[in-house]
DNA sequence: ATAGCGTGTAAGATGTTGCTTAAACACTTA
DNA sequence: TAAGTGTTTAAGCAACATCTTACACGCTAT
């Protein structure tokens, strides 16, 4: 969990993962959507998702084509929906309790 | 989302997470849980963690409460998940198809 | 007011990350 | 075999993250 978290703390590592979601993508084919970047940027890129196991690699001839590994994904996802889902019933508890003890009130956690 | 993935990429800020997750906690009850970091380590992760809006912060006399913000997960739980669940299923559907086409076969991915 | 406790901030050392350029590797084709 | 194409690896560097120690802040209670 703790690599692909990293990994996709990275915005361009998101990107890439985006991009090779749906379809195998070559390195060339990805480096071409980061202009601004070079070749080996994202080829670094690539390799770091690779090892975190968020994407599989398929060599055909010349090419690496890279495509999404979601099971690489599932603990991470795991993790944050637990905090997410969990602590958000919680919450709706709360607002309950609270409207139920007192209708005015000045509450400290302003975004919701 | 950048910074919530990127808070939610330290392990210790994590720990921290879970710490806060079903109950305020004080700053020096959080930094007692790692004896290992210094009390201003902690404190600087609270910060971050604050930062990225994935805690409140209730000041009460002397100490600070922190508590878990689940709302400032959603994006991240958003992002992972459509690529997590979209995915999945496109691997069973290419699974089936690939079921479909032949019986023997050399799988790559070997962790599924 | 002053002492004490809980907590945050500042400054600096150290390791890690993400980039660039240059070079190497691997496969293809003449 | 030699040249060409796609891609990765190496080396070096600037920026950033995380930790530590020392200090400052703010509230509580003598």
């Amino acid at each position: 969990m703790d690599d692909a978290l990293r990994a996709v703390a990275d915005p361009t590592r998101r990107a890439i993962l985006v991009l090779v979601r749906d379809r195998e993508v070559s390195a060339g084919e990805i480096a071409e959507r980061f202009p601004e970047i070079s070749r080996p940027a994202v080829s670094q890129h690539l390799r770091t998702l690779t090892a975190a196991r968020l994407v599989d690699v398929r060599r055909a001839g010349n090419r690496r084509f890279y495509r999404l590994r979601p099971e690489g994904l599932a603990e991470a996802v795991t993790f944050l929906e637990t905090m997410w889902s969990t602590s958000l019933s919680r919450l709706q508890y709360e607002a309950e309790q609270e409207e139920r003890a007192h209708t005015g009130d000045q509450d400290v956690k302003g975004s919701l």
